[in-house]
DNA sequence: CCATGTCAAGGTCAC
DNA sequence: GTGACCTTGACATGG
């Protein structure tokens, strides 16, 4: 069982997702700027490794731009050295890597402008990870997509979209359960007829279910992944108190996570967790104390 | 130099 | 049908 958290990391004072606007691109911004990106993500991948954080999430904005008409510069092989130096210190170390493309990719849209859009990201995604070397347990998560009105159609859609998917996007993409509309349940049968993997979302499942218990949910996505996926990616977060229901809590809550830990362990499922917490790896090395204690 | 508005991309929900 | 909100850090502009 290994232990992360997404995207950023405040201790050490670099970011890996340093962007520009889209009226400002130049080449030279974008290489300056990759380059800056790169160079920081070497730092946090040798942060985690050093405090046994095996699992992390790599910014969608680590190459800005890149699925934009705009981006026609040859980025792969520019950075070709440096992408792969990162993808040796992740093999060598045995991390596990994720990547989440944000809320504008939706394979079941309706409008094929917006599928076309988010084909092309989600092949991004695949560039950078395949650019690392990293083999097919390194997934790209993203939801189910909207409802439009008609949910089985929703669903029937993303089924229809995702079969006629390249074998390179496949390989890598796995479907999150989310807090509003697409729950567990909805992924397992869209994951039956497609084969795709479901990444399990415990603070989500908290929030939209069918009464499923932690140790049964978590059983039944495992059973989705297959060998070559590698072990279940689990997302955990807690609801921040006094605050809209689904909104992450700004600091891990130590009952909350023990607790959380203990129904893991009790359903026999090997997995990795990704702490979705605001304050990143500072609740990542609690956990893993917590981790430690069992 | 700091504060504030804005940023490629969509969808849902309240009114 | 229209506008607020989601969610978020970092850019960019204006004072």
């Amino acid at each position: 069982m290994r232990i992360g958290y997404p995207c950023i990391n405040r201790s050490i004072g670099c970011t890996t997702n340093s962007t520009f606007r889209l009226a400002s691109y130049s080449e030279e911004r974008l290489v300056g700027t990759v380059a800056n990106n790169l160079a920081c993500l070497s730092r946090v991948l040798r942060y985690n490794t050093e405090n046994g954080l095996l699992f992390f999430r790599i910014s969608s904005d680590i190459v800005p731009f890149a699925s934009h008409p705009v981006c026609k510069y040859g980025w792969m092989g520019q950075f070709r050295k440096e992408f792969h130096a990162i993808g040796a210190h992740i093999r060598k170390h045995k991390m596990r890597i994720s990547m989440h493309p944000d809320q504008f990719v939706l394979l079941n849209a309706l409008d094929d402008g917006i599928v076309r859009r988010s084909i092309s990201e989600l092949e991004y995604h695949c560039d950078v990870l395949d650019a690392m070397g990293l083999d097919s347990t390194a997934k790209i998560q993203i939801h189910v997509g909207g409802v439009y009105g008609d949910k089985k159609k929703a669903m029937e859609q993303f089924v229809q979209r995702y079969r006629l998917l390249d074998k390179k996007i496949k390989k890598r993409l796995v479907i999150e359960n989310d807090d509003r509309l697409f729950c567990l349940r909805d992924c397992l049968a869209i994951s039956e007829r497609t084969g795709i993997p479901v990444l399990f979302d415990s603070f989500h499942h908290s929030c939209l279910n069918n009464g499923e218990g932690l140790r049964e949910a978590m059983k039944a996505a495992a059973r989705t992944w297959k060998r070559k996926d590698g072990p279940l990616m689990v997302d955990y977060s807690s609801q921040e108190k006094g605050a809209r229901k689904g909104k992450h809590a700004e600091q891990i809550d130590i009952r909350h996570f023990s607790a959380f830990l203990g129904g893991a362990k009790r359903s026999g499922v090997d997995c990795d967790i990704m702490l979705e917490i605001k304050d990143k790896e500072k609740s990542a090395l609690k956990a893993k104390a917590v981790l430690g204690v069992f």
